[in-house]
DNA sequence: TTTTATTGTGAGTAATTGCTCACATTATAT
DNA sequence: ATATAATGTGAGCAATTACTCACAATAAAA
């Protein structure tokens, strides 16, 4: 006897529209209100199907966000490929880097600032989503560190891997605040102030 | 006709010693399991009392963090308090200063790093948790202000809003990251690069 | 000792919510 | 046209959990 399917594979136009209707849903519901405040059921009605529909393509709430996670991490991938592109020339000198660099670190957050709160806060219950988020992280800095690594000979500092590090965590956290920041004003002079902060450590 | 308490108010030994074990128990389950994975009765089963104990002393589930907060808070200002004496010494050069103030954090550290997740989580759902967050932050970064505007004459820096504002995220940042390090040499490493990428920063 | 105030108890309730399943509807294949 | 596969439905179940209340036990007061 064949163990009758589980999960349903979207097979016509119409169940992958509904995957993706649930996963829209979701992903507003996620961000307005938090996982644990948003319930299956809403989550179809916005979507506008039914709970069974729902249940037929995902197996558990988790999933549903674990889903949603990947395409984000997708998104993500594009970004950080773009910019180590844009990181490989090598006559381009560090302030012109940097200025790029925190240009991608803003694009990024951007993309994630949403979602990122509920990432935070799984990330502590949820094994899996801790790593996504683990894993972005370092893949950011490991940007940061083979870039240092490459412009070796203009920098003064030795430690290149502390000096990524310090590097890498100044810049998010100056990004996060420029985030919260409304005035233009207030993020130029932001952004200013840990680009001067960055040079005078890194340069000669 | 009088309304009957909803709340008791401990009278007796016994029952401050109740509440207190409550307390207790509340701390040590939010920070193993989360706010959201710790149930009432967990709490009471844990501090040995019954749950008609437990709602006979807090109004309901949030209270409980509350006044956990408030416990928190009141050693978070001890700490912060004696490190703003430590800093008065007008003589103190900026090299001894900023090892002061990362030592004082890393206390300040030691005794949130349990809570400080369950309150950054709540924070995203409870106005009173994300307030008294929020207070916390400000007045750090206040000790960091205000002793710059009084090293005014030491610094290469002109934007001292924005200069303490880069030196406090890189202060805490690197704390929150050697908190993770197990290694002691990688935590000096790390203590090292982000004084020197300060005083580099800061100083003429 | 008797009375009254304080404190402690835990079975049970009401509400929430993730999820199931028996069935209905719609599309595709024959 | 008929059969079969794919998709959609929603009432309701089962488990969880914050919280209540009628009562019991203990301490202080009279």
């Amino acid at each position: 006897m064949e163990k009758t399917e589980i999960v349903r594979q979207p097979k016509q136009k119409r169940s992958i529209t509904t995957k993706e209707k649930i996963l829209d849903a979701a992903y507003q519901l996620f961000c307005e209100k938090g996982y644990y405040k948003t319930t299956t059921n809403e989550i179809a009605k916005v979507a506008g199907v039914s709970i069974g529909s729902l249940y037929s393509y995902f197996v558990d709430k988790d999933t549903i966000f674990l889903e949603i996670l990947d395409r984000y991490h997708e998104e993500f991938e594009a970004i950080q490929e773009k910019l180590a592109q844009d990181m490989d020339y090598t006559n381009l000198n560090l302030h012109k880097w940097l200025g790029k660099f925190i240009d991608g670190m803003i694009r990024v957050h951007e993309l994630t600032k949403d979602l990122n709160q509920e990432i935070t806060i799984l990330a502590y219950s949820k094994p899996e989503v801790k790593a996504i988020s683990e894993k972005h992280r370092k893949q950011s800095q490991q940007v940061t560190y083979e870039y240092l690594s490459r412009s070796k000979e203009y920098l003064r500092v030795t430690d290149i891997e502390a000096a990524a590090l310090v590097s890498f965590n100044l810049i998010t956290t100056v990004v996060d605040q420029i985030a919260f920041q409304k005035n233009e004003i207030e993020k130029e002079r932001l952004i200013e102030a840990s680009l001067d902060a960055l040079e005078r450590y890194l340069l000669k």
